[in-house]
DNA sequence: GGATAATCGAGACGGTACGTCAAGTCTTCTT
DNA sequence: AAGAAGACTTGACGTACCGTCTCGATTATCC
């Protein structure tokens, strides 16, 4: 077999190998999607899984939170992509059914092990939060800025709040209730969070397009 | 030192001891509060810490998540109550403060941790559900249904959904971004989803009171 | 079921259940004989298999290898027997046979395993030499002693020592070598131990009926 | 402290540190050596004395007899030796003192403790046959075929009876009887199997030295 | 080309906690 | 009072991983 080795800089000594790195990660996924999820995880299994000596992980990874969550954000973040259709309302519920998707999807119980290692482990919810959450905040927080400039959306809202009333339900149903996630359930969240709960007063026609 | 023993019904063989439990709950609930939350907790710390043998611990549950669970909840359930001041923005507003007081407090941190281990151990989540937030949720969909007959909130939403949206951004920041949950993001929080993220079309005056 | 009950004299309370008396015993013996031997005797496992409280079991035996003993020795001891031919010889030799089909028994097994446990626990130890070596020893002294009265055997040697020397080999054999003890090996070690070692010097002629 | 590790071939992996091996048989010497022998004996004591960590124990050794026979044998092998006066029953005698020293000290309790575990042990019980009594016997044999040879010892016994009849006897008194075993009772044992126990019908003059 | 340096695999090391088992004691109700 | 039931403390069992370490072997750069 041939072995692929990195080729940073003109330093001394053995390169990194590529290969073990790749294997490593490899490893730590199929673990992460078994039955045990994170409990299952442990640095011996992946070494053994991997074909590579522990000592190897440990070199380059400082505890199995960071060599989970680089597992998981390197192959998953590509997945999960913003739409731009023009209407605020449009965008977000078509990015919230993928979102959707990816949480029903085998990934979302490595997300949820992941999710739940981090209650006691701050590298881990970090890791979470910087490469997993905020990369689609970015994204999330533009399609509002561009939907109160328009005037669809109320100018006295923080974005990030609103982006929370969005989203937060979803995460409490994944992450705590653990029901499904389906089409009719993001329908029925868009149209509550962005109408609002309260009846209204006068008798305006509400466009409600479902 | 006087022991309490239980006494059930007619069986035969030395009662439970009373003392042995609460001993037990008393060691599990002050491991939780400490720095480690639940990854510090061990079974073999819990039997030393209540000075008791570990079979004990294990006759009674079968994991250390059995007795966080129970530990917490018996615990800490009666503190979050509702109001009931007529109104339901000022219901659901009053009892979200008090709900953000005890995730603050040091009862949060092992709150954090069990909700941490439910996501590979169904059981506690389990456990989570129905002795922590089914309770409230009862007295939730109560006060939204009174709201509904009064007219105050729009009736096109189902119950759940609407208690999803209003306390789904609260655990979203309690559990996955670690933000504070002061008053001020309470108010912000009732008012965005109460009225809508959207701009209303129409010049029709909105009475939002802060 | 009846149940036996002990009247010894007019003591108050309840008599002693003999029911409960042999069933241990009986529990004990059925474990003794099985695979593991002493080693897998347990005093939970003798109350559970008798169908009885472990107290009871500790009211009247201090520990488990005096209930191994008492369900051995009652229940072994009478099989041993010994004849008596009129020859020294002969008696020695059919008892010593005897006794080697008792070792070479399942019975063996339970002997052996007792005597094991007896080298860490002195009040076992002391069992098997007062109710098993010795009742066969007074026997055997007796023998001994009317061959040196009628001259058949050396009148200088103790007694005990010649017992040491004609049944220390069987020991030897079962305890230490688990080597089998046979008819042929019994007769052999009669010649060896009763005319010696040694080379006749003068032209005696020896007359070895076998 | 300075580790010693040694070196065999040129396996992979870090090499086996004699240190601890040295620290695991020493640290069970003592303890067999101590007030309760055999049963004091656990893993996890040997672990603590050491200074060792369980697993270490448990790698290179498959449970405490096997510790025990290595820790005994080791060290106490070298001890017996055969003389070599050329008088069969000299050779034998002062052997048979030697190895009732041996007995009696305080090594004489650990070998005790280690037979009696033989007996619920098959493996332990080989160790005790091949690296104690085999290596003498092999010695014994050679002792006795000599005698044969020279006309001293009758050829027809075959010679393994023969050690038998001579060192059953101690055995039998070393770990049945707990009697003692000093130089009065094996000048008196060699007398009477070399010579034999019957009376000698012919008026030949017998010369027993003592 | 030989020294130096970093990486790799393998696996032994001292530890911690696991979940189980049995020991012997204690406390209750029943007979 | 004896017996059954069974809860109690204690302590060892054998296993799984932890994170560290010490090897020989490999693969590069630098002199």
């Amino acid at each position: 077999m041939e072995k692929v080795l990195e080729k940073v800089e003109n330093r001394p000594g053995r390169p990194r190998c590529l290969d073990a790195r790749r294997a490593i990660l490899e490893a730590t996924w199929e673990i992460l999607g078994g039955a045990g999820g994170f409990a299952d995880l442990t640095m011996e299994g992946i070494a053994e899984r991997a074909g590579v000596g522990k000592t190897t992980v440990y070199r380059w990874w400082p505890n199995k939170a960071s060599v989970a969550a680089e597992a998981f954000f390197t192959r998953i973040e590509p997945k999960v992509r913003f739409p731009d259709t023009g209407s605020l309302r449009e965008d977000i519920r078509l990015q919230m059914k993928e979102l959707c998707k990816v949480l029903t999807s085998r990934n979302g119980r490595v997300l949820r092990a992941l999710l739940g290692g981090g209650q006691s482990d701050p590298e881990l919810i970090e890791a979470f939060r910087s490469q997993w959450m905020e990369p689609r905040r970015v994204k999330g927080r533009e399609i509002l800025s561009k939907a109160v400039r328009s005037g669809e959306m109320r100018p006295d809202i923080d974005l990030d709040l609103a982006l929370d009333a969005l989203y937060g339900p979803i995460y409490l149903r994944f992450h705590v209730k653990h029901l499904p996630l389906d089409d009719l359930f993001v329908d029925q969240l868009c149209d509550s969070v962005f109408e609002g709960l309260l009846a209204k007063t006068s008798a305006r026609p509400r466009s409600r397009a479902h």
